[in-house]
DNA sequence: TCGATCTTGTAATGATCAGTCAAGAATGGC
DNA sequence: GCCATTCTTGACTGATCATTACAAGATCGA
């Protein structure tokens, strides 16, 4: 029953990370993550190192993949649009059905991990989005579809903290229509064109 | 030592609400509450029952206190505001030094798991402010301060999103002046008068 | 003043936690 | 075909968790 590795990391990692994400992290124990992953508390311990080891590989796979998917929306030359389809997507995304609620990060950060390691990751991880939403907005500037002389920072801010808004509200039990109708309001900050 | 009790009920659930609120629900252990109030384990569990129920406790202390303050802003006759000036209250709140960060409803929306009736408790909370918002919007309309046909439910539900978002966002670090710039953007949603 | 009642501190309980370790089993290199 | 390596398994450890039981002390009504 042993000798040569079992599973795929990749797949050990997405099962993993559906459980941190619904039940949070310490609300997660090893023997919740033997059941989600079908491993044993060796074969984790070995592949992966402590909890913490993994919940990090778990952010990082969690990053890559359902995070960064709603940000390719932003390489739209219509920056306005581009925006708004982001909000859409990460909207459309919670409301996938067998799904966690919220968002993982989002999630994490209210309920910290208590290591300074992880927090750092997750502040590094939400920063990144905030960097993208303002470069994306200098491009904006850049091509004359926003004001020059605009706020970039406090936009990206803004946009940043709608988003999370967006995940707490879900998490808190909001259904698509009411994202939605967030969003609909959210875009009415943008500023107009010129 | 006995024999009547030795402290304020009110004194204690402030205490014991600094505890939850910096370290979430999971987190606060009944030892750390015990160093937090000055109280025994026997006191505690005399006086409010189990942890949940404790917390029960504290989430209404938290929301006549803390969480009702800001609202009261909403009473100015000028929606705007009084809209405007409740969100800035919200942030001065979370700048002010030695409180936990972030707002405890929100760090522990998903907290307990399995805590049916904490859950119901905090949904029940801050349906309350999205009820308080659209209130005033609903008279503003009324009033000739918000164009009619406004979708008044969306509005609420964008701003409490806001509040949330804010609340997350300190949570990870942000200072006051990243909260201000916030609010001014957000403002920018609200509907021109007619 | 005395007993009933309540508060309080401490010890103990059973469950669960993260993490470790020795031993068995299967593979790949030789 | 044999051996070293790697992986898996399951039992074990010590710590910590929420909760309860209990004894001792303090207060109050009668």
């Amino acid at each position: 029953m042993a000798g040569t590795r079992h599973f795929d990391t990749d797949d050990v990692l997405t099962k993993a990370t559906q459980a941190f994400w619904r039940d949070g992290y310490e609300a997660t124990s090893i023997h919740t993550l033997e059941a989600a992953t079908g491993l044993g508390r060796g074969s984790l311990y070995n592949a992966f190192g402590d909890k913490a080891a993994l919940f990090l590989a778990v952010l990082d796979h969690y990053a890559k993949t359902v995070g960064a998917a709603p940000l390719v929306h932003l390489a739209n030359p219509d920056v306005r649009a581009g925006l708004e389809a982001m909000l859409r997507a990460i909207a459309a995304r919670m409301d996938t059905p067998g799904r966690p609620r919220g968002c993982l990060l989002t999630n994490t950060c209210l309920a910290p991990a208590g290591q300074a390691q992880v927090e750092a990751r997750i502040a590094n991880l939400m920063g990144g989005m905030q960097a993208a939403l303002e470069a994306a907005f200098r491009r904006g500037v850049e091509t004359d579809q926003i004001p020059p002389g605009t706020d970039v920072t406090a936009l990206a801010r803004f946009y940043c903290a709608v988003a999370r808004g967006i995940g707490v509200s879900h998490k808190a039990g909001a259904n698509l229509e009411a994202l939605t109708s967030i969003i609909d309001v959210a875009m009415r900050a943008f500023p107009a064109a010129q």
